[in-house]
DNA sequence: AGGCGTCATTGAGAATTATCAATATTCAGA
DNA sequence: TCTGAATATTGATAATTCTCAATGACGCCT
């Protein structure tokens, strides 16, 4: 099991200033969507704009912020850090997702660590913001309930395709998971390190290592360019449905 | 992995009659808590309240009911079936959980089997009675969210703690759990039969009840009486921990 | 009480995976 | 381009787990 969160001390993290969701190009896929413009007019406390770099962690489990995210580009992975240090990738999410929602049920900390797995272009909101925006606008009290309905199908999902099967099946799910949900227009995704899988699948490193160096000699997994990578899905079904 | 569901026809299941919600002893826990009684004077349609008998069938993976269900008493087993007909338990549910609320969110059909674990009693509630009494109180979303909240942790706890380690660990893990979630006042919890257990665990029938056999032997699981058992948590607590 | 069916336990060998160690490869920075 | 550090791959062996098979235990029914 990894050891490493992989973490960064954000030296670099960019303010790219206050949001503006009334003008937001994507808020239709947000946790804002729907909402009258003027629901944003006047608004407290500030929503700010962020580019975290690669690495970067957004909050540490057990830590007391007061803010929620959300992912408006890139990739971040949530972390369980067991008590012996080891840890596990609990779930991967990207664009549209919002994540610190336990904060708006009463938890009185992060119940994971977040952590950016690319260039990351994020709204890091208040929960006062939230609430009061909650109070004068029910519809957002259904997004939020979306947001975690969806989480949940993709830790159920979890649950089924990475936590079953042998170490083959594990690491085909686990591509077709990065394919089917983290590719750009053109199929292609960054590959995690090894390091990641293994926390993802709970297999050894190397036992990861020596599956994705199979399914790239057999050319069901092969490179685009830098770090993106191709995969043939047909093939990796086959392989995860094998009895 | 398992293959059978355990499941029965329903030849005894028992309707207890329309719940009477504004005299429900035990609404504090659940869905409705907080809401006034007299949101449920004038309901178009009932809710039920039923007794389920041991491995009845609530509802199926991809049918289109259009009820959700609060759990009075008894456990419940949320299971995922595989293109093989392999199945994965998702979740054990109990006291206070709503389940099939992925329909609520606009899912066209529920996302899992339910089934009940042992005898169960649990009202059934209409989905158009829940989006009504949404209209007009604005807390029951929140109780929506709280429900999604809290099963998102426990799936979250199912990935780290029964998807992670050796066998005995998880093992170890899932008894921790029955015990911790699922017990009488005494301590005192059901034992699941070793089926569900590999169900559960993502590890075969005879590795678990090779566990099992072992942690008896060694007096940290221990019978009450029936199928009721009791165990050493601390001891339990040491063998998941030992790296 | 006896018989039967179901489920749990145990054994033995095969298969898979973890672990430790050694090489390769990649990437960033000088 | 070279160098060093980090990551990935591969090999060999040990440990774990799966699989198939046999046996044991228990409850249910007559």
């Amino acid at each position: 099991m990894g050891n490493e969160l992989g973490q960064t001390f954000c030296t670099n993290t960019e303010w790219i200033g206050r949001a503006h969701c009334d003008k937001c190009q994507i808020r239709q896929l947000m946790l804002f969507s729907e909402l009258p413009d003027s629901a944003f007019h006047q608004l407290l406390k500030p929503i700010d704009h962020f580019l975290y770099p690669t690495g970067a962690v957004l909050y540490e489990s057990g830590t007391n912020k007061d803010s929620i995210y959300s992912i408006r580009r890139g990739m971040v992975k949530l972390v369980h850090t067991a008590r012996d240090g080891s840890n596990r990738i609990v779930r991967l999410l990207g664009k549209g997702t919002a994540i610190g929602l336990e904060l708006l049920d009463g938890a009185e900390s992060y119940h994971h660590t977040a952590i950016a797995l690319n260039k990351l272009d994020i709204c890091k909101i208040p929960v006062s913001t939230v609430r009061r925006l909650e109070e004068n606008h029910p519809l957002l009290c259904k997004h939020v309930s979306e947001q975690l309905q969806n989480q949940l199908d993709i830790a159920d999902q979890w649950i089924v395709a990475l936590g079953t099967g042998s170490a083959r099946q594990r690491v085909a799910q686990l591509l077709l998971v990065l394919e089917q949900f983290f590719s750009e227009d053109n199929g292609a995704f960054i590959l995690l390190n090894r390091e990641d899988m293994a926390a993802i699948t709970g297999i050894a490193v190397e036992t990861v290592s020596r599956m994705i160096a199979e399914f790239k000699r057999q050319k069901i997994l092969y490179r685009y360019r830098d770090n993106y990578y191709m995969c043939n899905a047909a093939a990796l079904q086959e392989i995860s449905d094998q009895s």
